[in-house]
DNA sequence: AAGTGGTCTAGACCACCGA
DNA sequence: CGGTGGTCTAGACCACTTT
């Protein structure tokens, strides 16, 4: 190739509208093969070489691309070693995902008690969050989130049964986006999150074993898989009485 | 230069302890000078080949660096343009870092009322914060924050009067960061917020003109400067009644 | 037409890792 | 030792903006 644009390749389209860089349709191209399984979390990719072979580009041009999927941590490059799958274990959800943290101590994850798990057909609300059509069958998850004992979250969670086939009859796991990814082939890849103070009804009241009007905040988050689908809404209603959600910006 | 290292430039150090990559010394050499005033909020910085020349690196090295300035939001890129200095104008601050919108509509900056602004010396808690000895003199202001006549934040901020001589003084804008960075020199980069769900106390319902008891958003906020020194503390409580804070991970 | 940043390529040397 | 990613350079062509 002498120089630049996404030409040159014998047989390549003749660079129609909208544009996209060489580097960006080799990031969206890595991408796929991995949401298609090509390559596991937590396995190397192949070298910068031999994907620039692969795929026709030089090296600097999957290096950007592999760069860029690193900063939007879909991949881990290691000196030395190689380019890997990120993993969704627990140690990265817990600092990607998960923001509440002690006022004071270490930040641990928190144990989980699912106290009902159904299916059922989607809410407006769940449709319209999800993308769905109206009454697709969705799954609802209920469950209390305790640190050292004490219930400190109380969640409800919506997911489109037709994503999670039998997720309704398995073990649920403290961290479900692991569950997700391992069993279903979905990695959780960013997410939206509102979060607003809200009054404990008695029902939360006595979920979280406190008095009702507590103070609670409410995190209402939509997750997103890698190619952008709408996978899960969950609603934490959270106790901050000792603990707080940490964020930086800038 | 034949290939690499931080090497070459006749007279340069001759690659010591704690190694930096020379397109992470340009970031840097170019913040300090940023930090120094030699180029304003809003103008335009050198073209790559300039600064290229300036600094006797390739072209390639500062446009790593100021890719990675662009990134960090210190500068800003326009094609056929230039690179110009980041602008802490309301449109910035308000999707950098004011996180409140509105449950439906526009978000909109909302209008300030200074209810007060004197110095004190720093309480325990200012002091470890921003980084002070104990009772260094510091600027506490109270404020109330409204969207269309309503009520919503009130906040309380301590700053450094050393760093900002005569701000109390001064005619306060809803835009503080506007302020610090036009009248002080001091660009806010970052920001450490903690969040929590509080009950208003009788003071709290007063100043926002609801029921005591109310829950709220408490954002705990220090801010930054391009060099890392914290500058500000705010404490923020919010109704989220009809505004939320909203966010985005991954 | 001239200048800017945006993209792509190619080749070099380096630090790091594992066998 | 050979292979990997990390950095640096140099030169080319592109699209965009202004003159």
């Amino acid at each position: 190739m002498s120089g630049s644009g996404p030409e040159e390749t014998p047989g390549a389209e003749p660079a129609e509208l909208g544009f996209r860089p060489l580097y960006r349709q080799v990031r969206d191209a890595l991408i796929r093969r991995i949401v298609d399984g090509a390559w596991l979390p937590g396995q190397p990719l192949p070298s910068e070489m031999q994907l620039a072979a692969d795929l026709g580009v030089s090296q600097g041009t999957v290096r950007k691309a592999l760069d860029a999927m690193a900063s939007e941590n879909l991949v881990v490059r290691r000196q030395g070693r190689g380019t890997y799958v990120a993993r969704h274990d627990d140690e990265r959800v817990l600092f990607q995902f998960f923001k509440l943290v002690p006022d004071e101590g270490e930040r641990s994850f928190p144990q989980s008690q699912v106290l009902s798990c159904i299916a059922a057909p989607a809410s407006a609300a769940e449709a319209e969050l999800l993308r769905l059509k109206p009454a697709t069958r969705i799954i609802r998850i209920f469950r209390i989130r305790s640190i050292e004992g004490r219930p400190v979250v109380a969640e409800t969670l919506s997911l489109p049964e037709a994503l999670f086939p039998g997720l309704s009859d398995m073990e649920l796991p403290n961290n479900l986006y692991g569950l997700y990814a391992m069993s279903f082939g979905l990695s959780v890849a960013s997410t939206t999150e509102k979060l607003k103070a809200v009054s404990a009804t008695s029902e939360d009241a006595s979920a979280l074993q406190v008095a009702p009007g507590t103070a609670l905040l409410e995190i209402d988050r939509v997750a997103f898989s890698l190619d952008q689908t709408p996978i899960e809404w969950r609603v934490s209603l959270c106790l901050t009485e000792t603990m707080h959600y940490e964020t930086h910006l800038g």
